[in-house]
DNA sequence: ATGGTAGACCTTCTA
């Protein structure tokens, strides 16, 4: 089974990009964040047509997240539990696939700029809740795949020019600490596990010349429960995208799994 | 030190 995830920084503007590139990378499972539309404005039928199933937990304006499958996904929840008034599109799960299905989860965890703000406090209160989800996701002991745009940069080799991210929220040590909680439950970082080199970016920022310069930082991650990273085969960062006309800010990663 | 780009939408916010 290959997992995709990919913040395609708007749907609609981004479809023709996007289908160019399922016709060719054709993942059994798509996790899509930043759609910003609400769920009648997904282009739906387009991804049908390609085979796939569709589950969308959208929003106006900003955010939103969908699951796309080639096989049938049960259990969907759109949220994370104890919203208390969370009105943002940033989860969506389900499981899904054949003979040893998959939970898989997309996430768009929030931003948090700036610092020091409500909006940073929003980040980390939001990392917590899923810390807790996650911990009853584990408990249940089957393979799990929690895909997304974090927001975090793990570390300094996760980025070109990590000076140039010490004031931002995806590398305060909060914001680290938070991503280390979370994989501490016993997750496994997808791309850590199997190529643990510096330089797997997954983000350019459309400024300053960031993908002509190569000033990148890694932010889109899997983290696996132990029955999901035992069958992990690869990771593919399909950096070319970033080339491509009118191409999103992130690019797509595949997390190829024996299941 | 500043400004640089992109998307949604209506004027400024988010990233």
């Amino acid at each position: 089974m290959r997992i995709a995830t990919w913040n395609v920084n708007s749907i609609n503007a981004r479809l023709e990009n996007v289908l160019a590139w399922f016709e060719a990378a054709s993942p059994d499972v798509a996790a899509l964040q930043e759609l910003k539309c609400i769920d009648e404005k997904f282009p739906t039928e387009a991804f049908e047509r390609l085979g796939y199933n569709v589950a969308v937990h959208g929003q106006k304006t900003y955010n939103g997240v969908a699951l796309l499958s080639k096989t049938p996904m049960e259990d969907v929840t759109r949220g994370l539990p104890e919203g208390d008034g969370d009105d943002h599109a940033r989860y969506i799960e389900a499981v899904t696939g054949g003979t040893t299905p998959c939970r898989v989860a997309s996430i768009y965890l929030p931003n948090g700029n700036p610092i020091g703000t409500e909006k940073f406090a929003y980040k980390l209160a939001w990392f917590a809740r899923l810390r807790k989800h996650a911990q009853g996701l584990l408990a249940l002991e089957e393979p799990l795949a929690l895909v997304g745009d974090y927001n975090a940069i793990p570390g300094p080799e996760d980025a070109d020019k990590p000076e140039d991210w010490l004031g931002d929220a995806l590398f305060q040590p909060e914001s680290r600490a938070a991503w280390r909680a979370l994989k501490n439950l016993g997750l496994t970082d997808a791309y850590e596990q199997v190529d643990g080199r510096a330089g797997g970016y997954t983000f350019w920022d459309y400024q300053a010349g960031a993908w002509q310069r190569n000033h990148g930082i890694r932010i889109d991650h899997a983290l696996l429960s132990p029955q999901a990273a035992d069958r992990l085969r690869s990771v593919t960062i399909h950096r070319d995208v970033r080339a491509t006309e009118k191409p999103s800010d992130h690019v797509p990663v595949v997390f190829e799994l024996d299941l």
